[in-house]
DNA sequence: TTTATCCATAGCCAACGGGTTATCGATTCC
DNA sequence: GGAATCGATAACCCGTTGGCTATGGATAAA
């Protein structure tokens, strides 16, 4: 059972995959045909990315008649932002102990 | 040529390199050994991880006799962080100019 | 009702990636 | 100097994945 960093960063990793997701954050939603036309790939291929970007929580479907609307969440981006916190803090922390130490032997 | 983001989406996608990296981003500098022993996988594997997260810029080497020290660089992230806040940043903008929209309408 | 369009799924294939063991150069220890 | 340790590289294996074509189900158009 993967963790949420772990299904975000993986499925972010393709290129083709996150300039779907890119386009959908810039322009809003879009039909499958409409993300096809300009994606370079088949309009299998799409849809398979647009699964996968589904089930990591990055975009939502809307069926209309016979097409689907795509559209990014932006805040499923949240758990991204909070292990760049994360790390960030670590590493503000270790130099903390260290401006700590260095004050310590200061004196 | 891929760019900062592929590089670093794709480089944080596997589970036991990211490991390695919070790693280093929260006990600070360590050797292969140290990083090996609780990593689960073999020494040669920890090396060709290390060795790409080096050419992702996201840890600096440091040799010391027959040992090589690895610390984070987490400056390396800062094209993750751009990413995101680019993402979120057209998602505002597309909802300023629906705010906008609106306000004329409603007059 | 027949035909055409839209999109999802199935099935297949080639490439990539992450794991392993084996080995080697370099250093340190005895 | 000889033995042992450290870490990088080579060579290989196998599972995953991202691409394709073919197809089918559902809706819209004729």
């Amino acid at each position: 059972m993967p963790n949420a960093q772990d299904v975000l960063f993986r499925t972010l990793a393709d290129p083709t995959r996150r300039a779907l997701f890119e386009r959908l954050c810039r322009e809003g939603e879009q039909t499958v045909g409409s993300l096809t036309a300009q994606s370079g790939v088949s309009q299998p291929a799409v849809s398979k990315h647009l699964g996968v970007l589904r089930q990591a929580g990055l975009v939502r479907d809307r069926h209309e008649g016979r097409q689907t609307h795509y559209s990014a969440q932006l805040g499923a981006l949240a758990p991204l932002i909070d292990w760049t916190s994360q790390m960030a803090g670590f590493w503000q922390s270790r130099f903390d102990h260290l401006e700590d130490l260095l004050k310590r032997m200061d004196q």
